[in-house]
DNA sequence: CGCTTTTGACCCGCGC
DNA sequence: GCGCGGGTCAAAAGCG
């Protein structure tokens, strides 16, 4: 017990360390990001007759921008499907082996589409076969159908037992064959101008103790670090320095 | 019979 | 221009 407690005590310092590494990733990318407003307004005012001709240009060069999360679920290595339970219904329309990965990737589109626009593509992981990698595309204009997270409970057997619990990280339930999992939304936010939002510090956002408190929870879980450490890893390695 | 999944073909952007 | 690789299409197969 001494033996484990040591270790556990051990693990959850490791993570507070990648937690601090994620918070410090981010706030470099917002300082970073609202500098890159700046110039791109300084732009716009200072080339005045042009300044029009110039926002055109950029409107039409410029890549449309969708918002894109990426959730980590567990699943049993038995179970060679590449399903994720979240809530929406989905039409898969393709299936690829990647160069970088032996397993194939699939395809999806939300089944009310065209009507929603959002697409995920879903993986195992290279790091840890048993990790699916669920890579979403757009948001939903509708709400989840039934078997939505939002229905499900906290499984009293849990190893996880979030007592709150923050409606975008739910556990697995008796209905959901998938194991506890952490679930980290990694939102990449356009830079196009409907989806600017005011300059928000990460520790100021209104769910920032909740969450701390949840992954205190979370720390229970072995199976959190995997799926922390993957999560970390794909934060830093996916983004630009 | 209608809807979903599978899978090879095709398209397109990117690097060389 | 060409080849490569990721993403999408669409016909065929599967399934309830």
């Amino acid at each position: 017990m001494q033996e484990q407690l040591e270790r556990l005590s051990k693990e959850n310092e490791n993570i507070r360390f990648l937690l601090e590494l994620m918070t410090s990733k981010y706030k470099i990318l917002e300082e970073q990001l609202s500098k890159e407003k700046r110039v791109e307004q300084m732009g716009l005012f200072t080339e005045n007759g042009s300044a029009h001709e110039y926002s055109y240009k950029r409107a039409r060069t410029e890549v449309p921008v969708t918002k894109t999360s990426q959730i980590f679920v567990r699943t049993d290595l038995q179970d060679t499907g590449l399903l994720v339970k979240d809530g929406f219904q989905w039409r898969k329309y393709g299936q690829k082996v990647t160069k970088d990965n032996p397993s194939p990737r699939a395809y999806f589109r939300c089944s009310m589409a065209p009507g929603c626009p959002v697409k995920k593509k879903v993986q195992r992981s290279v790091e840890d076969e048993s990790v699916l990698v669920a890579t979403y595309e757009g948001e939903h204009n509708h709400g989840g159908g039934p078997g939505a997270f939002g229905e499900c409970s906290a499984s009293p057997d849990s190893s996880i037992k979030g007592g709150s619990m923050p409606n975008f990280i739910r556990p697995v339930t008796a209905n959901n064959p998938f194991r506890p999992t952490m679930t980290l939304d990694l939102t990449l936010s356009g830079s196009n101008q409907e989806s600017r939002r005011p300059s928000q510090s990460f520790m100021q956002d209104p769910n920032y103790n909740k969450i701390e408190d949840y992954v205190a929870s979370l720390t229970k879980d072995p199976n959190f670090t995997v799926a922390l450490a993957a999560a970390v890893a794909r934060s830093i390695t996916d983004r630009p320095a």
